[in-house]
DNA sequence: TAGATTGTTAATCGATTAACAATC
DNA sequence: TAGATTGTTAATCGATTAACAATC
């Protein structure tokens, strides 16, 4: 079970059993096999199953995991149980958005504020406060925010940036279309996404071409 | 150069190196060297060669590469020169968001109208249309759209994403923290939030345990 | 017991990195 | 020519898949 490094590949596909596990109806049996798992996923059975033995050491031969030991196991494990606050940097549109969007608590992510250069508002519909720049400093250090995210436009997100790790941000959640620098200790997550454009730009004019 | 296929990570990188070839101040040399961009990006020097190799012939040894023609390899490659029309449902906060942003247009993208259940208005700020869902599959052959981008509930998507690929949809970008089915010669890319958010949380973890 | 499922060990595959020859 | 950069060929690394033994 989980001692050694997780790889990243394994790490970047928990939320998706996390996902299917938790949209089971609860009226059917109360176990969950990889194999039922990589079926309703479409993914290989033994990639499942190797990527659970990896969180969890529930499973039983013959019968499977205990659907919910599971996903306490994962959740554990990911850290989703131990809530992380973090600190919004850009009111724009996409800003509001994630702002608003509650499904984030089920991922033990609290953003607790947003901050912008020129604040439109003071509060949200949700009654999340939006403060000036200016105020970012003393309210991460006062909440020890660990986790920042960028939403303003590309241009600025180095500046942002920097002053977040100034703040004590320890991680980047980067939605701006840029490359960030950061020291070694800090992990930026680039929400990128012009790759998912490309990857969906390549298949349509393979696509295309097939037809003609 | 480009002939054979292109390996999924290569891919996934060009956008990167096309964002910052374009952010480059046009007043400096006209000439990029891949090793330039490597460190400009903080990536390995032999990887980003590579890379630009599968794409561009235009590298010439001890000046590197033209950018205007770098950029515009890239882009032909990717197909960002012929845009791609699509088709948003969903017109809640995070489908609004993305409606209104403009910078899709850098990458192709066009995004034609959003369709939703019960639009609460009829046209947005910027001038895109919200129609009612029974407008969607005639619009679609009318405009033959070819993308479909997913901002709707997890517990709606797979219905929706049914009634694109009905409508002859061939890519599907999925917002909706969800796996979908489909075909085989329909693609999903999912922009997963929640896989970015575990590798940031399992950073956080580690960070926190190192601290003790 | 028989069969389904688990976890493990070995083989394959793909991507990255390193070493090198070619070129301006 | 000398040096920087290119593209290519070979070696390493990591992840996936396949084969198998263990278990309920």
């Amino acid at each position: 079970m989980g001692k050694t490094e997780i790889p990243r590949s394994v790490l970047k596909r928990l939320p998706g059993y996390l996902a299917y596990l938790k949209t089971i109806p609860q009226d059917g049996s109360p176990y969950i096999s990889a194999t039922m798992l990589a079926h309703a996923l479409g993914m290989g059975e033994v990639q499942v199953r190797k990527d659970l033995a990896m969180v969890s050491d529930g499973g039983r031969p013959k019968i499977g995991y205990l659907r919910k030991v599971l996903i306490d196991d994962i959740e554990q494990f990911l850290g989703y149980d131990n809530t992380t606050d973090a600190v919004l940097i850009g009111a724009g549109k996409l800003g509001q958005a994630l702002l608003g969007y509650s499904g984030f608590e089920d991922y033990g992510l609290n953003i607790l504020a947003a901050f912008d250069v020129s604040p439109t508002v003071e509060i949200t519909e949700e009654g999340k406060p939006i403060y000036p720049m200016s105020y970012l400093a003393d309210f991460c250090r006062l909440n020890k925010v660990l986790m920042g995210i960028i939403t303003v436009p590309a241009q600025f997100a180095q500046g942002v940036c920097d002053q977040l790790i100034e703040c004590g941000i320890k991680a980047v959640w980067n939605f701006a279309p840029t490359h960030l620098e950061v020291p070694v200790n800090i992990l930026v997550q680039n929400q990128n996404m012009a790759t998912s454009l490309a990857v969906l730009s390549m298949h349509l004019q393979a696509q295309m071409k097939d037809k003609k």
